[in-house]
DNA sequence: AGCATAGGCAAGTAAACACTTGCATGTCAA
DNA sequence: TTGACATGCAAGTGTTTACTTGCCTATGCT
Protein backbone atom coordinates (compact mmCIF):
# COMPACT_ATOMS: atom_id res chain seq x y z
CA UNK A 1 0.00 0.00 0.00
CA UNK A 2 1.76 3.01 -1.09
CA UNK A 3 0.96 6.01 0.81
CA UNK A 4 2.20 8.83 -0.90
CA UNK A 5 2.93 11.03 1.89
CA UNK A 6 2.15 14.23 -0.09
CA UNK A 7 4.67 17.02 1.04
CA UNK A 8 3.54 18.39 4.69
CA UNK A 9 6.12 21.51 3.40
CA UNK A 10 4.10 22.20 0.09
CA UNK A 11 0.75 22.00 1.85
CA UNK A 12 1.63 24.86 3.91
CA UNK A 13 2.95 26.65 1.29
CA UNK A 14 -0.24 28.34 0.49
CA UNK A 15 -2.44 30.95 2.66
CA UNK A 16 -5.49 29.43 1.54
CA UNK A 17 -4.49 26.28 2.89
CA UNK A 18 -3.07 27.48 6.21
CA UNK A 19 -6.32 29.51 6.95
CA UNK A 20 -7.94 26.24 6.69
CA UNK A 21 -6.15 24.53 9.07
CA UNK A 22 -6.52 27.51 11.25
CA UNK A 23 -10.41 27.29 10.85
CA UNK A 24 -10.33 23.19 11.59
CA UNK A 25 -8.24 24.55 14.87
CA UNK A 26 -11.20 26.50 15.67
CA UNK A 27 -13.88 24.51 14.85
CA UNK A 28 -12.92 20.83 13.85
CA UNK A 29 -14.90 18.21 12.15
CA UNK A 30 -16.15 20.91 9.66
CA UNK A 31 -17.76 19.74 6.12
CA UNK A 32 -17.03 21.23 2.95
CA UNK A 33 -19.52 23.93 2.75
CA UNK A 34 -18.92 24.40 6.01
CA UNK A 35 -15.70 25.88 5.81
CA UNK A 36 -16.61 27.74 2.65
CA UNK A 37 -19.21 29.51 4.56
CA UNK A 38 -16.70 30.29 7.94
CA UNK A 39 -13.27 31.09 5.40
CA UNK A 40 -15.39 33.33 3.46
CA UNK A 41 -16.55 35.35 6.78
CA UNK A 42 -14.61 35.05 9.44
CA UNK A 43 -11.25 34.87 7.06
CA UNK A 44 -11.91 37.11 4.25
CA UNK A 45 -11.50 34.24 1.63
CA UNK A 46 -13.05 34.19 -1.58
CA UNK A 47 -12.68 31.03 -2.60
CA UNK A 48 -15.20 28.83 -4.09
CA UNK A 49 -16.19 25.56 -3.71
CA UNK A 50 -14.31 23.27 -6.12
CA UNK A 51 -10.60 25.32 -4.89
CA UNK A 52 -11.13 24.54 -1.50
CA UNK A 53 -12.28 21.27 -2.25
CA UNK A 54 -8.81 20.85 -3.60
CA UNK A 55 -6.74 22.10 -0.80
CA UNK A 56 -8.46 19.62 1.42
CA UNK A 57 -7.30 16.92 -0.98
CA UNK A 58 -3.96 18.80 -1.02
CA UNK A 59 -4.16 18.61 3.15
CA UNK A 60 -5.16 15.34 3.51
CA UNK A 61 -2.53 13.53 1.70
CA UNK A 62 0.17 15.72 3.44
CA UNK A 63 -2.02 14.30 6.19
CA UNK A 64 -2.65 17.22 7.98
CA UNK A 65 -6.27 16.70 8.19
CA UNK A 66 -8.33 13.66 8.04
CA UNK A 67 -11.53 12.74 6.11
CA UNK A 68 -14.91 11.16 7.86
CA UNK A 69 -17.87 9.98 5.37
CA UNK A 70 -21.14 10.30 7.17
CA UNK A 71 -24.35 9.66 4.76
CA UNK A 72 -23.73 12.78 2.20
CA UNK A 73 -21.23 14.71 4.43
CA UNK A 74 -18.07 14.30 4.84
CA UNK A 75 -16.56 16.20 8.03
CA UNK A 76 -12.73 17.09 7.90
CA UNK A 77 -10.94 17.05 11.13
CA UNK A 78 -7.25 18.50 11.63
CA UNK A 79 -3.99 16.49 12.59
CA UNK A 80 -0.86 18.46 13.81
CA UNK A 81 1.05 15.49 14.51
CA UNK A 82 3.22 15.76 11.29
CA UNK A 83 3.88 19.21 11.89
CA UNK A 84 6.78 17.64 14.46
CA UNK A 85 8.54 16.67 11.94
CA UNK A 86 9.43 19.90 10.87
CA UNK A 87 10.82 21.33 14.46
CA UNK A 88 12.80 18.03 15.03
CA UNK A 89 14.44 18.07 11.66
CA UNK A 90 16.16 21.39 12.24
CA UNK A 91 16.49 21.65 15.65
CA UNK A 92 17.27 25.22 17.89
CA UNK A 93 20.79 25.53 17.94
CA UNK A 94 22.75 26.26 21.31
CA UNK A 95 22.20 23.30 22.91
CA UNK A 96 19.70 23.50 26.01
CA UNK A 97 16.53 24.05 25.16
CA UNK A 98 15.24 25.24 28.53
CA UNK A 99 16.19 28.99 30.32
CA UNK B 1 13.75 49.97 6.30
CA UNK B 2 10.91 47.42 5.06
CA UNK B 3 11.72 44.27 6.08
CA UNK B 4 9.72 41.93 4.18
CA UNK B 5 9.39 39.22 6.73
CA UNK B 6 8.95 36.64 3.28
CA UNK B 7 6.94 33.75 4.21
CA UNK B 8 8.71 31.00 6.12
CA UNK B 9 6.11 28.25 4.42
CA UNK B 10 6.87 29.07 0.85
CA UNK B 11 10.55 28.91 1.53
CA UNK B 12 10.35 25.24 3.24
CA UNK B 13 8.46 24.20 0.35
CA UNK B 14 11.14 23.75 -2.11
CA UNK B 15 12.97 20.41 -1.72
CA UNK B 16 16.61 22.22 -2.77
CA UNK B 17 15.78 24.83 -0.17
CA UNK B 18 15.37 22.26 2.57
CA UNK B 19 18.70 20.43 1.95
CA UNK B 20 20.28 23.89 2.22
CA UNK B 21 18.77 24.06 5.41
CA UNK B 22 20.27 20.38 6.40
CA UNK B 23 23.42 20.97 5.12
CA UNK B 24 23.79 23.81 7.36
CA UNK B 25 22.32 22.27 10.25
CA UNK B 26 25.53 19.98 9.82
CA UNK B 27 28.13 22.59 9.24
CA UNK B 28 27.23 26.05 10.03
CA UNK B 29 28.34 29.33 8.71
CA UNK B 30 29.09 28.50 4.58
CA UNK B 31 30.07 30.10 1.67
CA UNK B 32 28.06 29.98 -1.46
CA UNK B 33 30.53 27.76 -3.02
CA UNK B 34 31.00 25.50 -0.19
CA UNK B 35 27.73 24.95 0.16
CA UNK B 36 27.39 23.96 -3.84
CA UNK B 37 30.20 21.54 -3.69
CA UNK B 38 29.33 19.88 -0.36
CA UNK B 39 25.03 20.03 -1.47
CA UNK B 40 26.24 17.89 -4.90
CA UNK B 41 28.19 15.42 -2.71
CA UNK B 42 26.26 14.66 0.16
CA UNK B 43 22.69 15.09 -1.02
CA UNK B 44 22.89 14.61 -4.15
CA UNK B 45 21.80 17.68 -5.43
CA UNK B 46 23.25 19.42 -8.97
CA UNK B 47 22.04 22.79 -8.76
CA UNK B 48 23.63 25.56 -10.39
CA UNK B 49 25.38 28.52 -8.32
CA UNK B 50 22.74 30.90 -9.58
CA UNK B 51 20.22 28.42 -8.44
CA UNK B 52 21.69 27.63 -4.74
CA UNK B 53 22.23 31.94 -4.93
CA UNK B 54 18.68 32.43 -5.34
CA UNK B 55 17.64 29.29 -2.86
CA UNK B 56 19.84 31.40 -0.32
CA UNK B 57 18.01 34.70 -1.16
CA UNK B 58 14.54 33.39 -0.53
CA UNK B 59 15.83 31.72 3.13
CA UNK B 60 17.44 34.84 3.62
CA UNK B 61 14.29 36.63 3.52
CA UNK B 62 12.07 34.42 5.47
CA UNK B 63 14.80 34.66 8.28
CA UNK B 64 15.66 31.36 8.15
CA UNK B 65 19.07 32.14 7.61
CA UNK B 66 21.85 34.89 8.40
CA UNK B 67 24.46 36.39 6.14
CA UNK B 68 27.34 37.64 7.31
CA UNK B 69 30.11 39.57 4.41
CA UNK B 70 33.66 39.34 5.38
CA UNK B 71 36.30 40.45 2.47
CA UNK B 72 35.17 38.81 -0.53
CA UNK B 73 33.39 35.87 1.59
CA UNK B 74 29.82 35.75 2.57
CA UNK B 75 28.88 33.12 5.13
CA UNK B 76 25.61 31.72 5.97
CA UNK B 77 24.40 30.43 8.87
CA UNK B 78 21.05 28.91 9.67
CA UNK B 79 18.26 30.20 11.94
CA UNK B 80 15.87 28.17 13.22
CA UNK B 81 13.89 30.62 15.73
CA UNK B 82 11.04 31.51 12.97
CA UNK B 83 10.55 27.39 12.76
CA UNK B 84 8.52 27.74 16.10
CA UNK B 85 6.03 29.68 14.57
CA UNK B 86 4.32 26.79 13.23
CA UNK B 87 3.89 24.69 15.89
CA UNK B 88 2.65 27.75 18.05
CA UNK B 89 -0.21 28.20 15.25
CA UNK B 90 -1.19 25.43 15.25
CA UNK B 91 -0.66 23.36 18.90
CA UNK B 92 -1.28 19.65 18.99
CA UNK B 93 -4.51 19.14 20.05
CA UNK B 94 -6.12 17.02 23.03
CA UNK B 95 -5.12 19.69 25.86
CA UNK B 96 -2.93 18.28 28.20
CA UNK B 97 0.72 17.62 26.92
CA UNK B 98 1.02 15.48 29.89
CA UNK B 99 -0.21 12.19 31.38
C1' DA C 1 -40.45 8.95 -8.00
C1' DG C 2 -38.93 13.70 -7.90
C1' DC C 3 -36.06 17.21 -6.25
C1' DA C 4 -32.64 19.55 -3.50
C1' DT C 5 -28.38 19.03 -1.02
C1' DA C 6 -23.41 17.55 -0.52
C1' DG C 7 -19.72 16.36 -2.91
C1' DG C 8 -16.60 14.46 -7.13
C1' DC C 9 -14.12 14.43 -11.64
C1' DA C 10 -11.63 16.38 -15.38
C1' DA C 11 -10.00 19.57 -18.85
C1' DG C 12 -8.46 24.30 -19.57
C1' DT C 13 -6.22 28.92 -18.16
C1' DA C 14 -3.29 32.30 -16.00
C1' DA C 15 0.03 33.32 -12.62
C1' DA C 16 4.00 31.84 -9.77
C1' DC C 17 8.25 29.55 -9.46
C1' DA C 18 12.84 27.28 -10.31
C1' DC C 19 16.34 27.44 -13.28
C1' DT C 20 19.35 29.06 -16.98
C1' DT C 21 22.20 32.38 -19.58
C1' DG C 22 25.14 36.24 -19.95
C1' DC C 23 27.43 39.90 -18.15
C1' DA C 24 28.91 42.97 -14.22
C1' DT C 25 30.95 44.13 -9.58
C1' DG C 26 34.11 43.65 -5.88
C1' DT C 27 38.09 41.47 -3.34
C1' DC C 28 42.62 39.60 -2.92
C1' DA C 29 47.38 38.07 -4.38
C1' DA C 30 51.38 38.57 -7.45
C1' DT D 1 47.83 46.86 -12.47
C1' DT D 2 46.70 42.31 -14.04
C1' DG D 3 44.41 38.14 -13.28
C1' DA D 4 41.84 34.82 -10.57
C1' DC D 5 38.33 34.10 -7.28
C1' DA D 6 33.66 34.93 -4.95
C1' DT D 7 29.50 36.83 -5.66
C1' DG D 8 25.57 39.93 -7.84
C1' DC D 9 22.08 41.30 -11.21
C1' DA D 10 18.59 40.74 -14.69
C1' DA D 11 16.10 39.03 -18.65
C1' DG D 12 14.26 34.77 -20.63
C1' DT D 13 12.33 29.79 -20.48
C1' DG D 14 9.82 25.71 -19.05
C1' DT D 15 7.32 23.55 -15.46
C1' DT D 16 4.17 23.69 -11.45
C1' DT D 17 0.31 25.31 -9.26
C1' DA D 18 -4.17 27.50 -8.03
C1' DC D 19 -8.30 28.37 -9.89
C1' DT D 20 -12.23 28.11 -13.00
C1' DT D 21 -15.80 25.86 -15.84
C1' DG D 22 -18.93 22.30 -16.82
C1' DC D 23 -20.94 18.12 -15.98
C1' DC D 24 -21.65 13.97 -13.06
C1' DT D 25 -22.69 10.76 -8.79
C1' DA D 26 -24.77 9.93 -4.35
C1' DT D 27 -27.60 10.73 -0.29
C1' DG D 28 -31.80 12.26 2.04
C1' DC D 29 -36.39 14.30 2.34
C1' DT D 30 -41.32 14.72 0.82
Amino acid sequence: MLLAVGDIYKALADPTRRAILDELCERDRQTLFELCGRLAVKHGLSSSRQAISQHLDVLAAAGLIGVEREGRYKFHTIDTSPLRAIAERWPPRGGGDGP
